[in-house]
DNA sequence: AAAGTTATGTGTGTTAACGCACACAGACTG
DNA sequence: CAGTCTGTGTGCGTTAACACACATAACTTT
């Protein structure tokens, strides 16, 4: 179901996409499909088969573990800065946690079995995933921490930071129940902190929709934890990506300046 | 300072090592350094350079952070099982969590540049490098979940099984204070709950140690959390290891039965 | 425009975990 | 064997987040 290839669309508004060296992103991008990624569509349930990796440009998706009392907590997003699925090259290929997409939007897939053979090439491909991997690792680890740590505030104020980051608009479309889900806290407690913020004019809301106002607010607002990921990210995904994606004298070029990653 | 190769001591204790193919083990063994890692020996400080891996055999690595705040919270235990210093071939060499010993004993080391000529081989050792870094995430992932949802008890329940799995014995010789710093919470918490635990004759303890008398009881008083972990650990680390590793018509031998991880 | 649905607001009581303060006791040291 | 650490036990009061129960309000559908 290849979807209507607008200008609007590009494989490249995902950063690792467009972070590849031109000989491998003209390998696979005709095989890169673009796809809607609506609201709540589940890309795979705990311990299900991975038949796709996904490279999201304008969704978002939440990688959470639904808890046998019916809880949940997220795990970590991934935006335009990453890729769905890496339990498919790091030999898993499924994971005991579900993906589903948590902001409406567009992406791209690309058959597991075209990856793994990129992968298999040892080369830049699997170089970028490695240190993608390796971002995410730190973003799960914080969120445990934060988790552990951090008010409610400083949490909902991490994650519409992160969130916020992956999108050109700084407008959300979610409801306050859903992002509870996220956080694995109550839809209640949310709406209060939500409240606050509004207050303190950090951001406005209406029914399903949440707009930031105040950036530097928000940050102060938060804990550590987003400057700790924002960082890694940042360290491993751009100031490196020159050097480490050309590894064994394999040339990397095309890297945006900083890919709103900032 | 290579240490005294008593016939105690054997790189095969570690789960890791036993399941490489004869090939690759016998290349590296050479290169293996028998090390004491004694009770809060520190192996890196957030963000330092990594010089080399260490594969735990008696001892137990906790990689955890520590907050602007002073608090802490283990992101994941690393013993028998594992490896300590995945950021090496993950591409960032570094990490923004520390990893100090939380139980003394022993581990082999191996300089960095040799495990990186090694899994740039792109063979067994890769795969199950990656697999391992598979598992892990899903420990961290769950720690995480954990920490948002389970109470004291069943927490602790959980961190000694885990704990007690990678070790020979049923004593563990740690403080409540270390175990609260491990699980990111008050040390009068763990004093409570572990009184409460004696009491339920699940466990014994006097200063400084701690005795598992009651290993199904325990594991009737932790969260689904434990069971999810144990069980991927199983899954991508022995299940699959014969089929796994040997892609790409790569022999793989030498697997134990199960490892003592259960 | 009315009806139905879903999102948000607010209140009340409950609780697990916290922070602090200090008593006590096991274990090593001189 | 006394002295000194360093762990463990216990008792406060405090608090953030909880669970549950509704009221109200904003969009959607017909």
């Amino acid at each position: 179901m290849r979807a209507i290839l607008s200008s609007r669309h590009d494989p490249k508004q995902n950063h690792l996409l467009a972070t590849l060296p031109t000989e491998v992103f003209e390998r696979i991008s005709p095989h890169l499909e673009l796809i809607a990624m609506p609201l709540g569509e589940t890309l795979w349930e705990a311990s299900g088969q991975l038949q796709h990796v996904y490279f999201p440009t304008t969704a978002i998706v939440s990688l959470h573990y639904l808890l046998e009392n019916g809880s949940s907590a997220e795990i970590s997003g991934v935006g335009n800065e990453g890729v769905v699925g890496i339990s498919l090259f790091m030999g898993g290929n499924t994971t005991p946690s579900r993906a589903a997409v948590c902001i409406g939007g567009h992406g791209y897939r690309l058959k597991a079995h075209l990856m793994m053979d990129e992968f298999n090439r040892a080369g830049p491909m699997m170089r970028l995933m490695l240190r993608y991997t390796q971002a995410l690792i730190t973003h799960i680890s914080q969120t445990a921490v934060c988790n552990r740590h951090h008010s409610i505030e400083q949490q909902l104020c991490r994650w519409l930071l992160l969130t916020l980051d992956r999108l050109p608009t700084n407008e959300l479309t979610i409801t306050q129940e859903l992002i509870a889900g996220m956080l694995g806290v109550r839809r209640e407690g949310i709406t209060e902190t939500a409240g606050n913020l509004q207050r303190e004019v950090l951001i406005s809301y209406r029914r399903g929709h949440i707009t930031a106002l105040n950036r530097t607010g928000l940050e102060s607002h938060t804990c550590e934890c987003y400057h700790v990921v924002k960082k890694e990210f940042h360290r491993l995904l751009n100031d490196a990506e020159k050097k480490a994606l050309s590894n064994h004298a394999l040339p990397s070029i095309n890297h945006p300046t900083n890919g709103g990653w900032r």
